[in-house]
DNA sequence: GCCAAATACTTGAAGTCTAAAGAAATCCGG
DNA sequence: CCGGATTTCTTTAGACTTCAAGTATTTGGC
């Protein structure tokens, strides 16, 4: 066995227990915080994550975006964007019109409502976030960041490996 | 300002800029692997995320669990578990039962077909994360293990003075 | 024992999400 | 400039999710 285990003769089952378990704990972890930031944006405000989300992406392109980039910096299905973006049109808070250039392309952007009350949300989602990781020192914060930033990558080069 | 900045005299807007930065990553990151997971098992095994999170609760609790807990555990609620658990009672991977001793409780178990059809899922499952983390060394995996166990307390402990 | 409070679960309405198929417009090789 | 490939978005079916209200059961104070 030992010498099997040397030689890389034959696969012996690996022991990837660590991996597994930092998965659970980073999704624990988003899962908590999440689950924290939704529902206060319910009770201070009631609206839903993914609207805070999606105004979030749009206030910081004041020219407005595609509902393909949207998708892809929300990293979530088409469909579900065009539904999504249907009730914030809906209750007012965004506008949206056919690209002059490309008529297939919908770009969307904040009201001028939309704005001012994602504004007024977004500085107290700031506010609790910093609250949530007040126990971190800043060295934490760093020291976290690069190492997320680490994981990231590794995730996204494992997914190229597998798409090609 | 720098006499109210030291004093405190008032309150000015601070910069948590880093905590929603770090925030914004980690959701990213597990977006990123909840995804790449979510694909591969469907590709695979034709299931979906929540019914092998539920599996896996199960699969450590061979006595079985109630709804209760699964919804603890699974940090989801209630009414969410129930339709989880019909749909695979359904489909022959799960057994239920009322709890003798309290017949409000649904005591929920892997049915033999269950067990072995997630011991083979699982295993595979455990290769994707340790290749997803592949370029993580282990020390980075201890490192990141830790600060997230801080994160998740500083969360918990923050969720603590909300609610009382 | 009785009854209010608490607990365990289910139901219902609305919203979010995916994957897959389809419609419309653009692009591009020939 | 034609026609197939590609891109962008919508639609659909089904699953998942939350919250809130409702049902059944147990618990605990009296």
């Amino acid at each position: 066995m030992i010498l099997d285990s040397e030689t890389k003769a034959v696969e012996l089952p690996e022991d990837h227990g660590d991996e597994l378990r930092l998965w659970l704990r980073l999704l624990t972890c988003t899962n908590l915080i999440e689950g924290a930031v939704r529902s206060r944006l319910r009770e201070r405000f009631e609206v839903t994550l993914p609207r805070f989300d999606l105004m979030a992406q749009l206030d910081r392109a004041p020219e407005g975006m595609t509902l393909s980039d949207v998708s892809k910096r929300m990293m979530v299905s088409n469909g579900n964007v065009t539904g999504l973006v249907e009730r914030l049109v809906e209750s007012g808070h965004l506008d949206r019109r056919t690209s002059d250039s490309d008529r297939r392309v919908q770009v969307i952007s904040l009201t001028k409502v939309g704005r001012a009350e994602f504004r007024k949300m977004a500085a107290e989602h700031e506010t609790w976030i910093a609250d949530i990781f007040s126990d971190l020192t800043p060295k934490d914060v760093r020291e976290l960041m690069r190492l997320l930033a680490k994981a990231k990558g590794s995730a996204q080069r494992s997914a190229t490996r597998r798409t090609g």
